[in-house]
DNA sequence: GTTCATAGGGATGGTGCCATCCCCCTCAAA
DNA sequence: TTTGAGGGGGATGGCACCATCCCTATGAAC
């Protein structure tokens, strides 16, 4: 069982990641810290196998990139064996070389970083691979999430709302079944779910 | 059924928000957009009851309080009968103030924001008080995640292990019996249930 | 010697989601 | 006219989690 650290202080984003970390590792424990003294203690408590690291820290001047290298510095250094990932808002190249020089394992900028995002990062970082991911904008269309539909209901009519002109809405079925490794059929059954709660409380978005 | 738009580059970030929102709000209908383009597009679209807006958007730079005013401006102008609100991990009382002045309802720092904050704000929000939260970071201890509990049961476990020495178990059944509205019994049988799986596991972390 | 917190469970009913298989109907294209 | 995409469902079994109630046993405190 593998045990991981976050440090990060904007508590949604720990949540986050703490959550997307619980996915990719399956059996684990996973420690969140909100400041840098508590990212120490936590350290100086326990070994890590993981250390997922947002140098943007309360008490650090963010505009600093030496206050920032510092961090990732200490940090690296109190848990030499773990792999170490930097994950940051504001990410740039010379800081990328700088953390990969300290043997940061991956570096990454949180926007364009979806879920799932950081298993891919994990499976690359297992095969020794340094993972270099700047942050982008990249986003094609807007998400759009509706109460009262489950998970299955709320992705499928995602995928339906961005499905591009001349696309068969059975293509987007197989879509969502290879995503989610279930028949097609499986997918279209919740998107007829899905519709008939949207039709029932009168909020059919366009793209039906 | 209430319609929000989450605008937040950060793709982690914006689920987390796009998440307390909805567990706010209830039926609702939320869009989520990464970038100004889109969440002008969607403010073209579409009406929208509250507006989240995290003014540090690619394209503007970060460190001018100018730009990020406008954005905020332009977004507030666009959707004038929807209650804003203005959430960034640079938060400071300058912003607050001229935001509050441009007609938005609450302006937060990221840091020190838990899950269920948001909706506390709303509820101050639907008072007609200015909901007004500055950056802090509060956190007293790190938090832990185990895969393989059941929320109740990490919940239970988390709280049991931040217990201050002299408090019984009893009363921390009962804390979480409050917190989620349900028997102070039941609590205790996640936490019996929680600490046999742990032990199972051989990773039973002090606090037992 | 009784009370109370604690340890360590068993059993239960309910609910929601997942995944699948099935049915019927319509309409257009080949 | 047969085939295939689509609309509109019903029924089912399995599973995980929730919430509750029940039981035994230990050990310290009063």
């Amino acid at each position: 069982m593998r045990r991981a650290l976050v440090i990060e202080d904007q508590d949604l984003m720990r949540q986050a990641l703490i959550v997307e970390l619980k996915d990719s590792l399956g059996d684990c424990i996973i420690a969140g810290a909100q400041t840098y003294a508590l990212a120490q203690s936590a350290l100086a408590d326990e070994m890590f196998d993981v250390v997922l690291i947002d140098p943007g820290l309360p008490g650090f001047d963010p505009t600093s990139s030496d206050q920032r290298l510092r961090v990732v510095e200490a940090i690296v250094r109190a848990a030499p064996s773990a792999v170490h990932i930097v994950i940051t808002g504001s990410d740039n190249d010379k800081e990328a070389a700088a953390c990969r020089e300290l043997g940061v394992a991956a570096y990454l900028g949180k926007t364009g970083l979806p879920r799932g995002g950081l298993g891919k990062v994990l499976e690359q970082v297992a095969r020794d691979e340094f993972s270099l991911r700047y942050s982008s904008a990249n986003a094609q269309a807007t998400e759009v999430h509706i109460s009262g539909l489950t998970p299955r209901e709320s992705r499928i009519t995602e995928l339906m709302m961005q499905r591009r002109p001349g696309e068969r809405r059975k293509d987007v079925f197989v879509k969502m079944a290879e995503e989610l490794r279930i028949e097609p059929n499986s997918a279209e059954r919740y998107f007829k779910q899905a519709r008939a709660k949207l039709l029932k409380y009168g909020r059919l978005p366009r793209g039906l």
